[in-house]
DNA sequence: AGTTATGGATAGTGGCGCTCTCTGCTATCT
DNA sequence: AGATAGCAGAGAGCGCCACTATCCATAACT
């Protein structure tokens, strides 16, 4: 197909196309002539991964490009997975104060919970930037959630393993695992928003009605675990 | 103090400050003099709390500027939080193929879990435009993980209304709501990455090392059956 | 007295994600 | 054969954004 057809098929202007593979997104077309390229699904699917990272998942383009080249590498699969992810993690640039501390809270809780990481992961460091400067407003101190944000972690991969394995060819791993991770984050935030709003409703939506039934639905609900 | 203090307390520099009086996202100090004006710790506090706003949550100029101005309005808990969450969430710009069907599968989610959910929130958007971006990539159903992420997320907001229950001055408890919306995010999706990143050591790291133990907690090895 | 800091304002910077334009060509329709 | 449409490649330009730099007159400290 043609650089139009591609760019009918996907939904991105034919000067986007251009500026993507210019920008080492997207590989060029196999050119026919001086002035004509062929493209096939490969370039499809590729665009509607790069849009998808960019739209869902709020990537740059240079963050894009990074997964890009992560997936595309030959590797182990686990170290793949990790260069992708890093890629996929926009770096942190904030520098609370009390970092030591919150650094050292995660590294117990990966430990109390017996998970494997190494304790330079950038998201461990996002994670302790997130509690310090949780601590710079007063209002608590966030490591009483830890746990269960991490017993909910467990969970969720659990689920997004047993998915991958479920469904991805060998070959399309990595590219599936990057897909669920970005898609999966966008799922789960906007989740948890609506789990909040409904809490909330029950909580404090009320002052009109009586506080009633369904009040402590919340704790008990109808749990189907995977 | 002077804006050089509130410079220092904070770590932001002091054209920084001026620009984000200019945006309207801090109130101005008092001014004591034509060219003098004194600053106190609610302007620290707010000055904080735009930086977690952006440094850790990502969040533009604008959107910060929505969503203090939901924090200082008047009104019922439940709106006001409502407001909040809009203004933290950003605009899907994404329009995939396939939205209705997804639509259709985030308001069954809610209905078969009971939640108390306006159809229209931007969150059940946010949803499908995932699930039907998803579709798009032939990486089989994500709608089988859903309901795995909505009992986490139901697990997790009640931690987090405890936590909040637990915390909160009734006049501070949209700030720290949204505090933790924010702040939650960043530590979920970073959980979520370590929590990953375990399994997938788990998994597939045991390339050249011998498996051995931990090798099988996650779910049993290469069987993973289609 | 002199250095430094301040409020207020305007203009400028660098990065990003496109988008437009241009040139020279080719493919296809009539 | 001529007209029309599309394409490749490359560069310039645009609009937005989050700052940042500079300027000025005044005020504060030392």
């Amino acid at each position: 197909m043609r650089i139009g057809e591609l760019s009918r098929e996907t939904g991105v202007a034919v000067p986007t196309i251009k500026y993507y593979v210019r920008e080492k997104l997207l590989p060029a077309g196999r050119l026919t002539s001086p002035n004509q390229a062929s493209y096939d699904d490969t370039h499809v699917r590729r665009l509607r991964l790069i849009r998808g990272l960019m739209d869902v998942g709020g990537l740059s383009v240079s963050a894009v490009r990074e997964v890009l080249a992560a997936v595309d590498s030959p590797g182990p699969v686990h170290e793949v997975l990790g260069a992708a992810q890093d890629a996929i993690t926009p770096p942190v640039t904030a520098r609370p104060a009390g970092m030591e501390e919150a650094r050292r809270a995660v590294l117990e809780l990966l430990r109390r919970r017996g998970w494997c990481i190494e304790p330079a992961h950038p998201s461990v460091e996002a994670i302790a930037v997130a509690l310090a400067a949780f601590r710079g407003f007063g209002h608590g101190e966030f490591e009483e959630v830890l746990d269960a944000y991490a017993a909910a972690c467990e969970r969720i991969a659990v689920a997004d393993l047993a998915f991958v394995g479920r469904h991805a060819e060998v070959d399309g791993i990595v590219e599936s695992v990057v897909i669920g991770t970005v898609l999966g984050d966008a799922v789960l935030t906007a989740m948890r928003r609506l789990a909040h709003m409904d809490a909330s409703a029950r909580r404090y939506g009320e002052e009109g009605r009586e506080a009633g039934e369904g009040a402590r639905e919340v704790s008990g609900g109808p749990d189907t675990p995977s």
